[in-house]
DNA sequence: GGCCCGTTTTGCGCTAACGCAAACTACCTG
DNA sequence: CAGGTAGTTTGCGTTAGCGCAAAACGGGCC
């Protein structure tokens, strides 16, 4: 069905120590799709008939309040998995998730998952390991968040988005996919008037150059240094 | 070497779908070991030499920021695995663990993963489980950071603790382990003293009644309430 | 090309919570 | 039983960042 080339996901972590007779079965399994920017993949609290692959493009996963705040959990990009409810033994999804640009993901029924991890025990420890690793993301989240100020999580977050999806360019980092001051608010713990101050006093410093849903980083190493600080005055 | 009878752990999420035979060759593998009150376990950043199963006492994992900065990151309870850095591919542990009751512990050397996992490989299918489940966790934890105000904050994480580990007394629960204003702090990303203050509010109204690294809800159904509500004043 | 809508910017007042400091208390130790 | 230590309480001044409001901007669409 999916015509996917194995080549293009045989070196992701998800198949590491996986033959390619066993990946040409896997995919078989799966079915490929396009999501056009701004259409969401799946809803928080929607049965989680799907587990998915990110071939192309960029997602947003956000969680939601019973009040209607979001935040966001993370962006996910190519090569790496969401929707993965099912490892964790949720019945559905606990957060939504949304394309941010043009995206093309594999998809798999969730309910091929336990006969797969079955003949591939492999699928289990890599996927093991990449939840693991979001679990320490995670942590290193709620440090900063109980630690640091505001200006310094912005740093560090769009840093993190700089090293994940940033596009390099002859004098600075783009990060490669739209994002508002609002996003990065959800990121962050914070508010879009904040976020928006801080990144105009940043303009007006010359460390990044920013537009409507456009960041780009000129100085990222600067903003390394006001990332790591750790509480006195920045006025120039 | 470890005289742990297997009955004693057979029921664990950890061991679920696990044959008797088996589970008897898994234990044969570990150690058994006691770590009195306030002992560390394993400090952060420290070769991952061993993983975790808590059989008896409680104890607390918390990360610190190189400036000494603490959080807590959850608080293990009895049945629970801790340690599994190398589950997530760390050669060093990301947090200290210390037991903050006499513990008692199961030990398995780190090396030993790998194999165990090959043998039987529904070990990694609950642990990705486990994982999953902190993860969400962990999630609604950024999530309450970034939307609830620190009272309700204090709120939940009470509740969670006296779900967790709360022993049902005949008016109120108790939170069965010790745990400071400190430790609450560094669960909500607040500071003792003002946790300090919200208790010493709650405790005139009748809603908790605490001391020295004491505390018992004595109206949890109040206490839900506190912490569901968005924000208004609660002045008697 | 002009209109409309979503995003961004900025000003201003307010307050929740911090940070410091000091007093107090309970428990443990010798 | 006295002294010391770790945990807790409380007061008070300060402030980072929120919340509201309004204006400016930019891009897409008809």
């Amino acid at each position: 069905m999916a015509k996917v080339d194995t080549s293009l996901v045989a070196h992701l972590p998800l198949f590491a120590g996986v033959t390619p007779d066993a990946l040409d079965e896997i995919l078989r399994e799966a079915r490929s799709a396009r999501y056009p920017k701004n259409t969401a993949i799946f809803e928080q609290g929607a049965d989680a008939q799907s587990f998915f692959l990110l071939l192309h493009g960029h997602v947003r996963a956000a969680k939601t309040t019973p009040t209607g705040e979001q935040i966001v959990v993370r962006y996910v990009g190519p090569g790496e998995t969401f929707g993965l409810a099912m490892a964790i033994g949720a019945a559905r999804y606990p957060a939504t998730a949304m394309a941010v640009d043009d995206s093309v993901v594999l998809i798999w029924p969730t309910s091929a998952w336990p006969r797969l991890v079955e003949r591939f025990p492999a699928l289990a420890a890599n996927t093991l390991q990449t939840v693991g690793a979001r679990l320490q993301e995670s942590h290193t989240r709620i440090l900063e968040m109980s630690t640091k100020q505001v200006e310094q999580r912005v740093a560090h977050a769009l840093l993190r988005l700089a090293k994940q999806s940033g596009k390099k360019l002859d004098h600075g980092i783009e990060i490669d996919f739209p994002i508002s001051r609002q996003d990065i608010a959800q990121m962050t713990g914070t508010t879009l008037h904040t976020v928006s101050r801080i990144l105009s006093g940043w303009e007006s410093q010359g460390l990044v150059e920013s537009g409507r849903q456009r960041i780009i980083l000129r100085e990222p190493h600067k903003i390394v240094v006001l990332a790591e600080r750790s509480a006195d005055s920045g006025a120039a």
